[in-house]
DNA sequence: TTAGGTGTATTAATTCGACTCGTACACTTT
DNA sequence: AAAGTGTACGAGTCGAATTAATACACCTAA
């Protein structure tokens, strides 16, 4: 099999976990239309060798992905993009659900929530400053 | 001063932090209507002996109150209601700031971010089980 | 002024979960 | 079998979050 361009690379300075990076450049491939459903993503070992990490973090990253239905585990094949994998909505239902969550228990209107989001939509400078502090 | 009825209580096996149930409490207070704005809230003594837990964590709650603006500092007095602290949208503020800077790094449109908030909005079940799980 | 009230800066102890890795294993393909 | 797939299990490390003890600065009321 002819060997395909370096999928995934790392930004050790970034603070962001491995295993994340891994997630987020796999969801962004796809989105991007550069992997799509059916195809196989790299095996753990290639993309392990390819970074200089453990196996089982590049794994962690498969599993978090597999079990947001991005891809689908194909015993002895490896991961294959799935058909609903490619609707990048499904990356956020986590902290959309979760959004709603608390906006109900504070008694907070849909309207309300929906206008509290657009709201928010216009404000762009935030993105920068919160990918910084994300490494909880 | 005739005694208030207790506005605080703990929930120790919940395994939510102590500053942040009173935090949480407070806001539900306010948001129902218990306190009003202008409202004095208890001191932090005065809770922290009620509950038994340092001072240091009460004043924890107040001040992430007061950094979300529902409250106000008056020293000498205490921590006071805030004419903004009565809008319940500024819970949610930080959740809806995260969503919305995924969203976007998604490539996800600001319609396509509403109608899932407005799916999430429907189905309710999922609250429920979350909180049921939170409880144990 | 002073006695008694307010919140808090500082520091430290501790807990706890997230992250990563090594190893060995079960499984499928060829 | 041989070589490939992903992973269960366990241990180690690290840092953020939480809580507390103490002492302090400030305001109010008498």
């Amino acid at each position: 099999m002819g060997r395909t361009p370096q999928m995934f690379s790392l930004n050790p300075s970034s603070g962001v976990p491995i295993y994340r990076q891994i997630v987020q450049q796999a969801r962004f491939a796809i989105a991007s239309g550069r992997v799509e459903p059916g195809d196989r993503l790299p095996s753990v070992r290639t993309i392990a060798t390819q970074l200089g990490v453990n196996p089982m973090t590049v794994s962690k990253a498969y599993s978090t992905l597999e079990q947001a239905g991005v891809v689908v585990r194909h015993p002895g094949i490896g991961m294959v993009v799935s058909e609903a994998g490619a609707d990048p909505a499904g990356a956020i239902d986590a902290d959309a659900q979760a959004l709603v969550a608390t906006a109900k228990q504070l008694g907070l209107s849909r309207k309300e929530l929906v206008k509290r989001i657009n709201k928010q939509w216009e404000e762009e400078w935030t993105d920068q400053a919160i990918h910084l502090r994300r490494s909880r």
